[in-house]
DNA sequence: GATGAATGAGGCTTCATTCAT
DNA sequence: TATGAATGAAGCCTCATTCAT
């Protein structure tokens, strides 16, 4: 009898309406208005949902999180025991943007005629679109000086770049690459990744248009000892 | 007789003052209220000598980029050509913590005497001390909005890419680089320094203390062919 | 077969909530939020039940007169035809913590095994305890600027005053009283009673512990000239 | 050079707007709009000279007290070494409404020709004047609840008692008073004050008009063996 | 140059109340 | 009866900025 539940709808949408507003003016320009009004909802029902402005910051990143580990598993699946191939979807996974060569993304992501995809598509909410990349340097600003922020973003990051480290010991396992310190190649290489989104967002035209994976890929592989062949 | 103008001295205290709220609140949590209570003055008087908040944060940047700048003269004119040095340097210049091995930093900036300098040690206002830091990557946040802020943000990018993608060009010229694109790769290490500021600013503890400047070096090296010895 | 209506047990549940609510809060932080919280229900159900917050606190108020007036009569039945008596234990009713020498509390309040007194023990919805009397004063500050309270609790205290005139009244022909304004004797009185509350609630140890009844009981009787055996 | 400071002035202005607002639409009632209009400020001036809401109850307790004190003091002095009179002029301090008979109020007072007093006394600012009661009555309710207010209304009430306990020691010593505990005595009569406050407040006409000082100071005497004569 | 009062826009949040289910 | 989403009106407070002195 009792009404059913849309809370996680709602909680969706108004996070994603969050990202919209962010990637424009940035998580302290972005008023609660503002996301009311992009969610074409009240003040109300987001004070209804979400107690704090912060807690939607929050949630904001645990859906860039969600959403990237969603992109990041389905290609490293297709790369499975193959380190230098898992390094570059794992560095294609965030700087490719759709169309990109190297092993392309996978189907079921980015051609998929689902309309949702269309529309985060159209929307850039997909990892590496331009408003996930200006939404992590707008978080990572903001991780700077708010602790919960911090943690949160550090958690995220870490646990990244501790999936890179995976890769990159198997790789020297297998004798594909060779580094003294896995977990400090991985930290170098997550902070030229996160360093391409900031400064794409922060001063977009320095790097060259569509070269960021392939440049990143390259001192990876330098880094990693691979680069021989180069 | 007029009593002398003290105006610049005022700027720059303004603007100093401006770094290390900036630092501990970021910029949209910078009040005027904040800086003029860090400077020792009054909110009027801040207002006397800016129009505006952004002006401040204009005059933040530049005074960043001086300083930098200077860092970077002083090492880089120890290491004339030597690219493979230069590159060293310049990527010393911008993440080595003061005791780092490469070249060291210049003596007139670290070992002087100069009070002044002593309080910019510990205040941190040094080009990769924490404050600057954390200045360079509130700066970018707020250049993904502002367009000022990001039009001076991106010249200073830009500058500091072009003077390295110098610094690769020349190299390949000397036959100890190689590199089809030295702008992208310049951007590329561009990009990697800074992704390694903000995570050390945004998600302190992720890349191992100690360990930027070198694992950022192998990366450039690896990118520029020269990894062979390693 | 509609199902049996609950709403008598629902309203006392959700007034008794508003005490405690009001007794920790005050009447205007006291939200319907947290009434529905403290009473285990959701808010719309406490709108389903009342129209208004106003309406649960004039049940407040019903139910603290209610509560009163059970103690009052339980005391007075047993000194009928005593004024002297009977003052006492009207200003017993009010102030005395149980376990005060008088009169003792009639046994069907204090040391029944009913639960329900036990659990309104513990709560201190009797009169005289904590919750009641924290309600009193909310109310009483309510009653300042609400037409509708200050009825109610105007109404209220009216007829505590007259019950008492009535015994000053009795007093007096009887020989025990001494008092040319019974009226304004009692309005005294009910006064010091009633300031004693308030005292106690708002600036807790100004009173010594346990002194209260005895000290109005001593006022009362210098009033009514009745203290010439002390 | 600067402007001249106006601070003082101005938050009395705000204090005693705030009071008139409190006396018609209590403390929670009060909103900062109301006040800055009461004091024909604007609602950031308000908030330039108090950080607070709470702040400026604060002051509004500090301001009941200092004019209370200066009617108190200037009662007291005239009927020093004789505790009776001053006993009737504590009580008729706080409870006898301009002209009324005891001792009359001081000159100084309530005759001076000083327009300041005459708008003092047109809006009830003075002890025992309508705002004022109103003001004690919701600044105890807010003891209840807020812990820094109980913190100062306690002081302050403790304050006064302690001037009342004085008064009945020096009376007891003197062979005036017959009282074992001048403490529980003081606390008494003290609540017998405040309770004919708030009685006069809430429900006003149940107390006779005029009579409120006289029986106060009847219940005293009573209670302090002085009513011999009666 | 310097001070500090004054302004006014607007942000976040709370909450009583209404309604669809 | 009961649930919980939804609304909208305020309220408190912050702040950049302006100005009188």
């Amino acid at each position: 009898m009792p009404r059913p539940s849309n809370t996680q709808a709602r909680r969706l949408q108004i996070v994603r309406a969050m990202m919209d507003v962010i990637a424009e003016r940035g998580y302290a320009g972005a008023t609660i208005a503002d996301v009311a009004r992009a969610a074409r909802l009240t003040r109300g029902l987001v004070h209804y949902h979400f107690t704090d402005k912060l807690e939607i910051l929050l949630c904001v990143l645990d859906e860039l999180v969600r959403t990237h580990g969603m992109a990041l598993d389905a290609r490293l699946s297709s790369a499975r025991n193959n380190p230098p191939r898992e390094l570059r979807h794992f560095i294609d996974a965030h700087l490719a943007l759709p169309g990109r060569g190297v092993a392309g993304p996978p189907k079921m992501f980015f051609s998929g005629p689902s309309p949702e995809v269309r529309k985060a598509l159209r929307a850039n909410w997909i990892p590496g679109g331009a408003v996930a990349v200006k939404c992590w340097v707008a978080i990572g600003a903001e991780a700077v000086r708010e602790p919960e922020v911090r943690r949160a973003y550090g958690a995220a990051v870490r646990r990244l770049t501790e999936t890179l480290a995976g890769i990159v010991r198997r790789g020297v396992a297998d004798g594909d690459f060779v580094c003294a310190q896995p977990a400090v190649a991985a930290a170098a290489i997550m902070g030229a990744i996160l360093g391409t989104f900031a400064l794409d967002a922060s001063a977009p035209g320095v790097i060259p248009r569509g070269s960021a994976a392939e440049a990143v890929l390259a001192m990876a592989e330098g880094l990693l000892g691979t680069g021989g062949g180069r």
